[in-house]
DNA sequence: CCGTGAATCTCAATTATTGGGATTTTGATC
DNA sequence: GATCAAAATCCCAATAATTGAGATTCACGG
C-alpha cells in the first residue's frame, strides 16, 4: 500500500465520479470534486474522452463513454467465472423455478455478474451490473462466512447493522458464519425480499478466498422440505465443482451436478407456481 | 495531441490489451507486450486490480474485473443518448417487425448501445456492447455521410475496399454520401446480411457531429414499397427528433414520432409474417 | 464585429515516477 | 514442516515527466 502510481489513480479518480445519484459532471464540478488544477483536469479529460470512457453529454457535462460498454460485452464473452459457473445456473433454472444467479464479491460490494430465469419464475429482475450491499440474505451470509477473519471481523464491526437485526451479538454471527462454512451452502428464508428464500454457495478461489456465489432464489410458495434438500445440494455441489476450477488442488470430491446424479424430476414435487 | 498525461495512458493502455482474440494476460505478457519495467508494471496493475478493472484468473493471468460492469451498468441508466433515443426504438419495435437498434460511433467503430426486438421478429441478436466495424450498410453510410470532411476523406482513404465494391470510386461513394446526408435517412438492401432490410437515420450532436444512428431491420420478405417508405419516414424523423436534444438549437421543425401524428396502422400492410 | 467563457498552450520548477537490484512473500514439492 | 523457485514488492537515488500559473486561442452567441 506504500508504492503508488499517482498519475493513474488520479484519473481513474474521475470515473469514480459517476455514481447512480450523479451521472454527469462538468469540468468546473470535477475541479472542485477532486482539487485537480484546470489544466491538469483537462489533460486527463482529453486522455479519458480519447479513449471513450468519456464522451461529451448534450450540455457541457460529461458521461461515461462507449468504451466502458465495450469492455463491459468483451468481459462478458470471457469472464472466467461466468464461463465456470454459467452451464451449472442455467440447469439449476431448468431443474427449479426461480431465478439463479452468478455474483461475485469485490470492494465490499456485492456484483450481479449473470442471471438465468427459469420459464416459470416471476418477473424478479436483477440484471448483470446490479450492486448490492452486503445486505442480509443467503449470499451475503456464504462470503462473510469464507472471509479470512481480519476481513470478517473488520465487516461486522463497520456494518452490523447491515448484517444482523439489532438483537444479534457480533459472536453469534460469528457463530453462523462458522456454520455456513462448514456446510458450504447458506439457505434465508424471506430476507432479501419478504416471501421468498434464497439458497447460496460460495465460491472460492482458495481457502478463505470468495470470490463470488452462485445462488437460486425462488418463492417461499413454492417450496417445501424435499426440494429445498434437493436445492441445497445441487447448490452446495455446484459451488464446489466451480470452486475447483479456481483453486487448482481440487478443494473436494464432490458429486457433479450432471442429471444422470439425481433422480429428480418434477414429478417428486408437489405442483407448484400459479 | 501535444499534450499528454502519459503515466494515465499506459495505465489504460493496460486494459486496451484485452481483446476479443486475448482476453487473458499475465504480467510477463504484459512487460513484453508493453515494454513497461517489472515494477512500474506491478504498480500499475495493482492500481488497476485494487479498482476492480482486473481480477486474477484461475491461472496466473489477470482477466477484466467488476468495475467494468458495474460502470457499464450505470451508464446503461444514464447514457443521455439511451435516454433520448430509447422510446424511439420501442415505438418503431412496436410498429414495425424487426429489430431497431441505437449505435453510437466511436473511434472509427460501431457499438451497438441499445436493442429492441418486435415481437413477431427473427431472432437476430444483436446485443448491447457488440461492436462492428464501419462495413458497408445503412448504420455505416449514415455515420460516413455526416462525418466532416477530413474525417470522411481519411476513412474513404484507409477503409475503401470496406465501405463499397470494388468497382466504386472514391467520388461515387462521396457522392452517395452527400445525398445520404440530404435525405437524412439511408436505406440499404440486403448489405449487411442478405435477405435483410436496414433504413437508418443519424443522430447528430451539431452539423456534421454524427454521435451514432438509430436504425432498423427488417426480413427483405416483409417488406414493401408502403411499409418501407413509412419507416424511411420514421427514422428520419426520430434521428432528427432525438438529433435536436443534443444539439440545443433544435436543428429542425419536425413532426414527432407519437402514434397520433401517424395513420398507419397494421391494417395498412400487406400480411407479414406467419 | 466583438465579448464571454471554455479549452488549450507555454514553459520553468519541482515533484512524483521510474527501474535496477535486493528483499520478501507466496505457494508448490519433498 | 522444511525447502526451494517464482512471483510480487520494497528501497532509493536519478531523472524524466507531470504540474499549474498565466497567457493565449478557440467557439459561439449577441
Amino acid at each position: 500500500m506504500t508504492s503508488t502510481s499517482g498519475s493513474g489513480e488520479r484519473i481513474l479518480a474521475i470515473l469514480d465520479l459517476f455514481t447512480a445519484d450523479r451521472h454527469e459532471w462538468s469540468p468546473d464540478a470535477m475541479m472542485a470534486a477532486l482539487g485537480y488544477s484546470r489544466p491538469t483536469l483537462y489533460r486527463y479529460l482529453k486522455t479519458l474522452k480519447s479513449a471513450g470512457y468519456l464522451v461529451s453529454a448534450p450540455g457541457d457535462g460529461l458521461t461515461l463513454g462507449p468504451r466502458v460498454t465495450e469492455l463491459d460485452f468483451l468481459m462478458q464473452r470471457c469472464d472466467p467465472l461466468i464461463a465456470a459457473a454459467s452451464p451449472f445456473i442455467k440447469i439449476l433454472a431448468t431443474r427449479y423455478p426461480g431465478v439463479a444467479l452468478i455474483t461475485r464479491w469485490y470492494g465490499s460490494k456485492i456484483l450481479c455478474i449473470a442471471s438465468e430465469r427459469s420459464a416459470d419464475a416471476p418477473v424478479s429482475s436483477y440484471p448483470r451490473g446490479q450492486p448490492m450491499p452486503i445486505a442480509r440474505g443467503a449470499i451475503s451470509r456464504v462470503i462473510m462466512a469464507n472471509l479470512p477473519r481480519r476481513d470478517q471481523d473488520r465487516l461486522i464491526d463497520t456494518q452490523r447493522d447491515m448484517l444482523a437485526g439489532p438483537n444479534t451479538t457480533a459472536d453469534a454471527l460469528r457463530e453462523t458464519y462458522r456454520a455456513v462454512r462448514r456446510m458450504g451452502y447458506c439457505t434465508a428464508w424471506g430476507e432479501g425480499t419478504p416471501g421468498v428464500v434464497g439458497v447460496a454457495g460460495p465460491i472460492l478461489a482458495g481457502e478463505r478466498m470468495p470470490i463470488g456465489a452462485i445462488s437460486i432464489t425462488s418463492a417461499a410458495a413454492v417450496m417445501n422440505k424435499t426440494r429445498l434438500a434437493a436445492i441445497e445440494r445441487d447448490i452446495r455441489d455446484s459451488a464446489a465443482a466451480i470452486s475447483g476450477m479456481f483453486c487448482a488442488r481440487g478443494s473436494a470430491p464432490l458429486r457433479d451436478l450432471s442429471p444422470a446424479n439425481h433422480t429428480i424430476t418434477d414429478q417428486d414435487f408437489p405442483a407448484t407456481d400459479q
